[in-house]
DNA sequence: TTATTAACGGATAATCTTTATCGATAATAA
DNA sequence: TTATTATCGATAAAGATTATCCGTTAATAA
């Protein structure tokens, strides 16, 4: 995991660069974003970010996370059903191992598909930009439980 | 791509086995889902099967789609912005390249992921049951009208 | 072939997440 | 300190998918 406050530190500096302002409100969301490991969804994020500023909108979150995307500063796994998980402390394109029975999200240590984008652009002649790789399953914990009833 | 004939077949015998009834709209929808090579949309899929029934509803086409993925029969594409995209030729995981400028989604040839699938099993202890593995960016056509202006 | 019955189709309302709108407020620079 | 706008908060709107309701029909067996 990246240091918290490096991380905060570099958001702002992005933001500034970009000529972004930084509200009270703002700073609470980069904070949470930059020091979560567990890929908070919007209501995580807004229910949190109300402890300290009450009277947050919802569309207050959103917007702020529309200028990250903008700037990458943060990494957006959208599902087709449910709301999206934000990674903030990992902006950068990175597997997610997702498990379907509590919702937990983790990343993994696994070596990169570098390889696999090469190949790729030789043999179709796209222009990569990103990618995204989800593994879906059941971490230890669920298995347990399902296993028990 | 696998034969649309053979892929037709499969997916019957799948919903009959199943006790799922073979309506001629549902028959419809079979059959440009096991031979459309190219992931189309909930709204293409209607469009195409009201050639021939022009009185089918939406929600006729969006019922068959959860009835084939209960079954796995399609593997559903799902994207946080947009309409989801639907591949009936190829239901099993497999990676997808998409262009962000035009839409396209392909089925490239990538070795499979069956290595970094058992490395993760290894090293968190999840039940991994599937995986979604997504490049985006620029077909060779895109670019080009990109460079134009 | 006909009767039976549960599944299905069509129409539309409801849901849910995300985005758009807009007047009021506050961050930033001069 | 003041002026300029970006941003906030509240809420409406949008868009995709799902739920609901009831008339119809496919599948099965007598
Ligand atoms: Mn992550
Ligand atoms: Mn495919
Ligand atoms: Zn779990
Ligand atoms: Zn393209």
């Amino acid at each position: 995991m990246t240091d918290p406050k490096k991380r905060l530190d570099q958001m702002i500096a992005k933001l500034r660069k970009n000529d972004f302002r930084i509200t009270p409100q703002r700073l609470a969301i980069l904070k949470i974003l930059a020091s979560s490991t567990n890929h908070p969804s919007v209501e995580n994020i807004y229910g949190k970010v109300k402890k300290d500023f009450p009277t947050t909108s919802l569309a207050t979150v959103y917007k702020t996370l529309i200028v990250l995307k903008e700037i990458g500063e943060v990494l957006e796994l959208g599902f087709g059903d449910g709301g999206n998980r934000y990674d903030g402390n990992k902006p950068n394109p990175h597997p997610h191992l997702i498990c379907t029975g509590c919702g937990t999200i983790m990343d993994p240590d696994l070596e990169s598909l570098g390889d696999m984008t090469e190949a790729l652009k030789r043999a179709t002649g796209f222009q990569i930009l990103t990618h995204r790789l989800d593994f879906f399953g059941l971490c230890p914990d669920c298995q347990k439980s399902r296993s028990a009833r």
